[in-house]
DNA sequence: ATGTCGGCATTGTGCCGA
C-alpha cells in the first residue's frame, strides 16, 4: 500500500483572473483552464448576473461554481473541481451595492483551504466619491481579513487588488503617480493587510521586477511591456506554510480577444502531518 | 490630451467604467 505521506498529494493550484466579462471571453478562459488546469479558478469582472454565466461550460471541465454576479459592471466567481462550502457573498456587514468579493471553503479533505475572489475597487478619478468607497472598502476587507486569522485556517485572498503595491511593479512610477493605484493611501492600506501576517506569494518567491499582471488596452501597453502588477494571492500564515510556486502567466495577454488582466496562480502543498 | 476595450440602450452611436 502506497502511503499518501510517501508519495503526497497533489499541490493544489488556485488561480486569480481578471477576466473582464465572462461572456466576451469565455474561449479564452476555457482555453487557459484546458491548458493550465487549475483546481481553482477566482475569477473578476465577470460582467454579469449569476443567470448570464456560461455555467455549462465549467461543469462540463468538472468545476463547481459559485457566483456573486451584477448586470453590466463586476462580478466575482468561484470555479473549483472540489466542493464549494459555506459559500458567502459580499464582505460581511457591508451593505455593499457592488459585487466585489465572494467567499468559499475548498472542500478537499487535507487539501482543504479558504478562498475568496476580490473585486477591488478602482478609485479613480482622485477627489471623487470613488476614492472615498475604494478606501473605505479596503478598510472593511482588512477588518474582515483579521478576522479570518483567528480561525487558523490556511486562507487564500486572491483577486484584482487594484494597487501597485510598490515601485517595482510598475513600467513607470511617474506615469502613475496620479492613480488611485498608486496612491500613498491605497499602497498602505495594502500593507496594512499584509501586516496582519498575510504573505503575498508572488512576492514570497520572487524578487524581479517588470513581473506585471496587467497591461492597459491603449497605446500598445503590452507590446511596449507597459504593465502594472495589481492582481495578488494573500496568504495566511497556515497556507503560506503551503506555498510551493507562485507563476504569473502573461501568454493569455497575447492572445486574440485577450483580457487586459493575466492569470497569478500559486500552488499549495498538503500539510505536514 | 489621446489611445482601447466591454456593456448597454439602441439600430448607429454615444456614454460609462476601466
Amino acid at each position: 500500500m502506497l502511503s499518501q505521506s510517501k508519495h503526497g498529494a497533489d499541490p493544489m493550484k488556485i488561480a486569480t483572473w481578471n477576466v473582464n466579462s465572462i461572456k466576451a471571453r469565455l474561449p479564452n478562459v476555457l482555453a487557459w483552464l484546458d491548458a493550465a488546469k487549475p483546481d481553482v479558478l477566482l475569477m473578476q469582472e465577470i460582467k454579469t448576473v449569476a443567470d448570464g454565466f456560461p455555467t455549462m461550460e465549467f461543469e462540463s471541465r468538472g468545476y463547481n461554481l459559485a457566483i456573486h454576479g451584477q448586470k453590466t459592471y463586476n462580478g466575482v466567481a468561484i470555479a473549483s473541481i472540489f466542493r464549494l462550502d459555506d459559500v458567502r457573498r459580499g464582505l460581511p456587514g457591508y451593505e455593499d451595492p457592488q459585487a466585489r468579493f465572494i467567499e468559499a471553503w475548498i472542500d478537499a479533505g487535507d487539501r482543504g483551504c479558504r478562498v475568496a475572489s476580490i473585486y477591488l475597487p478602482n478609485g479613480n478619478p482622485l477627489g471623487t466619491e470613488k476614492f472615498v468607497y475604494k478606501l473605505d472598502w479596503m478598510e472593511r476587507l482588512i477588518a474582515h481579513a483579521r478576522k479570518l486569522l483567528k480561525d487558523e485556517e490556511a486562507v487564500v485572498l486572491g483577486g484584482d487588488y487594484n494597487v501597485i503595491p510598490e515601485d517595482r511593479d510598475c513600467h513607470d512610477p511617474k506615469a502613475w503617480a496620479g492613480d488611485a493605484l498608486f496612491q500613498p493611501e491605497s499602497r498602505a492600506a495594502f500593507r496594512k493587510l499584509l501586516h496582519l501576517g498575510y504573505t503575498e506569494a508572488f512576492r514570497a518567491l520572487h524578487d524581479e521586477p517588470l513581473a506585471y499582471s496587467f497591461w492597459n488596452y491603449q497605446a500598445r501597453a503590452f507590446e511596449r511591456d507597459a504593465g502594472i502588477r495589481i492582481d495578488h494571492l494573500l496568504l495566511s500564515p497556515q497556507a503560506a506554510d503551503r506555498l510551493t510556486a507562485c507563476q504569473i502567466d502573461k501568454a493569455p495577454r497575447a492572445e486574440e480577444h485577450a483580457s487586459d488582466h493575466v492569470p497569478v496562480w500559486c500552488s499549495l502543498a498538503a500539510p505536514e502531518r
